[in-house]
DNA sequence: TATTTGACCAAGA
DNA sequence: ATCTTGGCCAAAT
């Protein structure tokens, strides 16, 4: 199992509504790869397979997706989670740790 | 094999 | 508030 599968299939774990952060996946993995984990999710091989609009950074800012933030925002708002200028609004409340 | 790169993070200037 | 630096890890070149 590569790290990479790892990364998108905890990807795939994250509920609708929920979000989650590159250091938190790293950490679900032993890791403290956060960086690789975004580095993982950049190459995306699984692109529409893996929902990776749910993650984003510890922070709770939104960084680069694929189709652009905007969509994303959109996206994750379909979802139930706010978002303003691109950051997470009540982001303890949908992180979701694994 | 070695170097560079990146959707990161934290701390300092 | 913005920029730089150092540290972290795996994948790509």
């Amino acid at each position: 199992m590569n790290f990479n599968d790892k990364v998108y299939r905890l990807c795939k774990l994250i509920p609708k509504g929920k979000v989650s952060t590159y250091k938190e996946i790293a950490k679900a993995l032993d890791s403290r790869g956060y960086r690789a984990v975004g580095n993982a999710l950049n190459k995306n091989p699984y692109a529409p397979v893996v929902p990776c609009h749910r993650v984003v950074s510890y922070s709770s800012h939104l960084h680069g997706f694929l189709h652009g933030l905007a969509a994303k925002r959109k996206l994750l708002e379909s979802e139930g989670i706010k978002i303003k200028n691109n950051k997470v609004i009540d982001f303890e409340k949908v992180l979701f740790r694994f």
